[in-house]
DNA sequence: ACTCATTACTTGACATATCAAGTATATCTG
DNA sequence: CAGATATACTTGATATGTCAAGTAATGAGT
């Protein structure tokens, strides 16, 4: 089945650039502020430590560490987040969520979510959710082991 | 299970951010062109007729029309599509791919299905490839009817 | 302690994407 | 057939993403 993994692939990337920048533009909608800022929002809403260091932050997330890099700098700009260098290594950056931030994503959670089960609960079956996390976990899982965007684990957390 | 559509959501963003532009990456360092220009031209090297308007063109990748319009002049400056007037529909566009085009088409097909199959068939099981495009399928269509980027189907199609 | 390598980011130039507004052609309605 | 509306794009400004090069701090070897 050599046609297989080529479907697979072009299904994946069709709904890639049309499914996530439709749900970007729902966030900005109802939320008034970009998807790139509700998932950083959102990642940070959830920390259990009171910040994360940048890098940690990016591999979480995905992203390249110069694109998070620029992305919280307009994020603090805008009064969302705040970057601090870290006490045991000033190389790194500890960001957290502000006041305003965490306000903003915390309305715009449940709206998002009612978005998402549009598109998501709505349209799948619960076996094809659970076989989409699956799925996406093992590509997960491979990218991190074979193509790491930035290669180390364990830079250095924040201090309480 | 509030849950689910949620982690859903989550794990394919994460896909969507970090896998697509990898694979992207990998047709540049292969074949010098971007993974948009790829995808194009893999479009219109499959085209049963010879050419397609741009609003279909745009519509089958899932695309804004104002995206596609961008990419086939800067496509078009690079000499691997053309464009020209539709006979019966002077507003419509008829692009078509170039003998220079489907040569670096040809030679990008093989080498990228060797990437995709690194990402799907050697991590993923078939059942879950076969998975995969059902899902897909499912949410293209809901996105579709329910929130299409550019109303209309039927558009003049290409005259031989 | 002094070099060299590595890591964690930043920066700026460039490429690409998105949005709002514009233009030209077609179609529909009275 | 005139005027209004809709369609198929284009264009240009702005926002975002990407890449390569740079800076500063740490760590490792001697």
């Amino acid at each position: 089945m050599k046609e297989l993994d080529s479907k697979a692939w072009r299904a994946f990337h069709k709904i890639g650039t049309s499914l996530l920048p439709h749900l970007g533009r729902q966030i900005t909608n109802h939320s008034g502020i970009t998807g790139a800022e509700y998932v950083v929002l959102v990642a940070l809403s959830e920390l259990t430590t009171p910040s994360v260091n940048l890098n940690r932050l990016a591999q979480g997330l995905g992203w390249e560490i110069s694109r998070m890099s620029h992305q919280i700098s307009r994020m603090e700009e805008a009064s969302l987040v705040k970057k601090s260098r870290n006490q045991l290594d000033s190389r790194c950056f500890d960001v957290s969520i502000t006041a305003k931030g965490r306000k903003i994503a915390e309305a715009a959670i449940p709206l998002q979510s009612k978005e998402i089960n549009h598109c998501f609960s709505e349209v799948l079956t619960q076996a094809q959710m659970k076989a989409l996390i699956e799925i996406s976990e093992a590509i997960s899982t491979h990218m991190k082991e074979h193509h790491p965007l930035n290669k180390k684990e364990n830079t250095h957390d924040a201090v309480a």
